[in-house]
RNA sequence: CGCGGGGUAGAGCAGUUGGUAGCUCGUCGGGCUCAUAACCCGGAGGUCGUGAGGUUCAAGUCCCACCCCCGCAA
């Protein structure tokens, strides 16, 4: 007997899950929601998100509801009747009804170990915060968000020099083997459950432009960070010669500058504590590229 | 028709009021050095995105069409 599950999600870190429960032979990929098309790209194209793509690759009903709590959706997924909820990145808070359909419950795949990093975005800010390792945890839901009880977690280093990106990429399918080795142990009824410690909660809210802005007066360390973590979106960025520079890799340097200073492995600025070198950044109109490459056409006045 | 920048040697760029192309790096050869991502000398490498399009005595440089890349915005 199969286990049925009714997946959500949206990018492709949740495709990466819903992919692995596809292809176990155990499991039972019912139905799926997922957010609405959206316009992306240029010219406003609209793009389906990439658990909807995967959905239309292997026959499984999708749905993109626009509201979850006027009762229609949970007519859709009493129609499926899955034995359990598996909710990965689908970037919606589910109503109490909803999450209490299922007989095996309804549980999510969180990017960070669980109490820290509750939020939206935990991979990035775990890169952001400088935090040495991460991984990934599978909970049940509560209505509260990311506050559900714990059932198991994966652990990972961060690497130096990892982007959020990277990581992200790396998280996916360690997310994805969590989310099939925790539904073949609710299935089996063999599943722990433990309460997270709240008073450790820390949360990831939404990245936002804002915060893109590098501060050359924080410690050339945090700078890395940032630039690290806000990759691949919104990119930090910073100002040089009345230009707007974006910066997607950067290191601290060994070497000290004083003033802003190229060299062949890219270019050096002064921060608060320490010096950052950038390697890889892009100019507006410009493609991304190697600092050093593009300070071969544009050289420091 | 959302706004805007750009497509010139392997890479990043420059190219003035139109007259067959330069710079930095890399690369190849040679030299110097205990040594080097150092330095010196020399060389190779470009149908200037596409259209045997338009204007012109002459177009990378002006006009037209198309393709591609990118920033903003979402």
């Amino acid at each position: 007997m199969k286990t049925k599950v009714f997946f959500m999600g949206t990018p492709d870190f949740a495709a990466a899950s819903l992919k692995a429960l596809i292809e176990d032979s155990g499991i039972e990929v019912v139905g799926a929601f997922t957010q609405p098309d959206k316009p992306v790209g240029r010219k406003q194209i609209l793009e389906a998100p990439p658990v909807k793509k995967l959905c239309l690759e292997h026959n499984i009903p999708v749905w993109q509801p626009k509201k979850l709590r006027d009762g229609t959706a949970l007519d859709i997924i009493k129609e499926c009747a899955p034995d359990l909820i598996a909710v990965v990145a689908y970037g919606r808070i589910l109503p109490d009804d909803i999450l209490a359909y299922p007989r095996l419950g309804s549980i999510n795949i969180h990017g960070s170990l669980l109490p820290k990093y509750r939020g939206a975005a935990p991979i990035q800010w775990a890169v952001i915060n400088g935090e040495r390792e991460t991984g990934v945890t599978a909970m049940f839901m509560a209505s509260e968000l990311d506050a559900g009880d714990m059932i198991a977690e994966k652990r990972t280093e961060i690497l130096p020099g990892e982007t959020a990106g990277e990581l992200f990429e790396r998280l996916a399918p360690i997310g994805a083997e969590l989310l099939t080795e925790t539904v073949h142990a609710l299935a089996a009824g063999t599943a722990t459950r433990v309460p997270q410690d709240h008073k450790k909660a820390t949360f990831a809210p939404p990245l936002t432009k804002e915060q893109a802005k590098i501060d050359f007066s924080d410690p050339a360390q945090s700078i890395v960070s940032k630039v690290l973590g806000l990759n691949p979106w919104p990119v930090a960025e910073f100002e040089l010669n009345g230009q707007r520079i974006k910066a997607y890799c950067a290191e601290v340097s060994a070497e000290s500058a004083k003033k802003p200073t190229v060299t062949k492995k890219g270019l050096l600025m002064p921060a608060g504590e320490g010096t950052v070198l950038f390697t890889e950044i892009q100019a507006p109109g410009g493609k991304r590229m190697r600092a050093a490459d593009y300070f071969r056409g544009h050289p420091l006045c």
